[in-house]
DNA sequence: GATAGTTTCATACAACTGTTTGAATTGCAA
DNA sequence: TTGCAATTCAAACAGTTGTATGAAACTATC
């Protein structure tokens, strides 16, 4: 049965590619030519180009969702079925920022992969992204039960600002590194972790904005 | 002197087209039939589709930069040639934030292409965005007069992690939408931009993360 | 109203794309 | 070995893409 071995070659070949070159310019052509098997093997173990490209990103979503969960799930038992807030921003944002700027994992091909299908954004990509909502209500639920008494509002605007600032510090590695000529270290993921869930927590357990004392910030008028 | 109506009938119809559907598919033949001018045209006009994208994004780009810089000099002579630093981030993300999510703009084509323009990212335009770094160091520049005693590279991941929200919220607000179930307003602008400079500018002027003690934090240090 | 310079137009081009086809080859069971 | 299914292969297909061409139509100047 060679042909799961044509099958993960072709996988294994698409990947490489398309983290080295973005989806954009890499044809069929190219990754059968790298992964030495013929043209239309494509269509026959995977159906079409999108299938191939869905099953990539897939995989590796699966692998970052369960890692995730993994954390959450540590932290709660820890914490007798509560974890701090602190601990699940941590769940939320430190697998995908290791896997993105880990310095062991600097040269993984996945890693790559998953930092383009973060930057450019494909049709089967994006269908399979739509889907992650489910994943993230688990972490609202969680947060729901580590910050009682907050307006659930401001819980989903922490948890997306945690996001934001993860995904736009893999996104914009390079840019940030070039404006501060070196002085944020990006190869301090631990130390990155620290910073964006230390803000996330920060924004989550301040006081809402509306009672917040301006320190010279203008006054939103009350609706 | 038809040729400027031709012109510019092909840079709204693009537009108009690429915010609509995105610049995966949206042809050149699509863009002239929308303008009702000859195919042709787009080549004579801007010698190639790429200098057709590049000159509606740097179009707008300018527009973003110059609101920018003109809310950050109002700032700062209103204050005797320093600005706060809330009023630095506002004039940041501000115009960004107002330009894509404003209710009044909701239909706006320039705000709807420049999100475009941020999801999707097509070489034409990643060109472009890489020269913004010398328009972000005058905002390094202004917040390290804001904050003089602050680490710089503390100053850039602010600046960094402002932007990220900024962008992060246009990018993904129809996710956040649907994960809030409604929750959370994006049609409340002014309070977006007031949550997203309140958390940046927390931030900034809290304790380094080396000193900062975990969990739950923290006031903001009056300077 | 002839001339020169722009602009428009229909059409063709050349290249590349993902996908399909049908025959060859292979692997394996009976 | 024979038979059957799974897999590979070269080749072609059908469609689309951005771009180029050269003639036609227009515009304005003298």
């Amino acid at each position: 049965m060679a042909s799961d071995q044509t099958r993960s070659a072709i996988l294994a070949a698409a990947e490489r590619l398309y983290a080295d070159r973005g989806f954009g310019d890499v044809t069929l052509r190219d990754i059968v030519a790298e992964a030495n098997v013929n043209l239309a093997a494509v269509n026959y173990h995977f159906g079409s180009k999108d299938e191939l490209i869905a099953e990539l990103f897939v995989t590796r979503s699966i692998q970052t969702n369960r890692e995730r969960l993994n954390e959450l799930k540590a932290a709660e038992e820890k914490g007798g079925g509560r974890a701090t807030i602190d601990e699940i921003l941590r769940a939320l944002v430190g697998p995908t920022l290791r896997g993105c700027l880990g310095p062991d994992r600097e040269g993984s091909t996945a890693a790559r992969f998953m930092i383009r299908a973060s930057i450019e954004s494909v049709p089967p990509i994006r269908r399979i992204k739509n889907r992650e909502i489910d994943h993230l209500r688990k972490f609202a639920a969680a947060m729901r039960r580590a910050l009682p008494g907050r307006d659930e509002a401001e819980l989903y605007w922490g948890l997306h600002f945690a996001l934001s600032m993860a995904h736009h510090t893999i996104r914009e590695k390079e840019r940030l590194a070039k404006l501060s000529e070196g002085k944020c270290d990006l190869n301090d993921v631990a130390g990155i972790v620290d910073r964006v869930v230390g803000v996330a927590a920060m924004a989550l357990t301040a006081e809402p904005v509306e009672k917040r004392q301006p320190a010279r910030l203008v006054a939103r008028d009350a609706r």
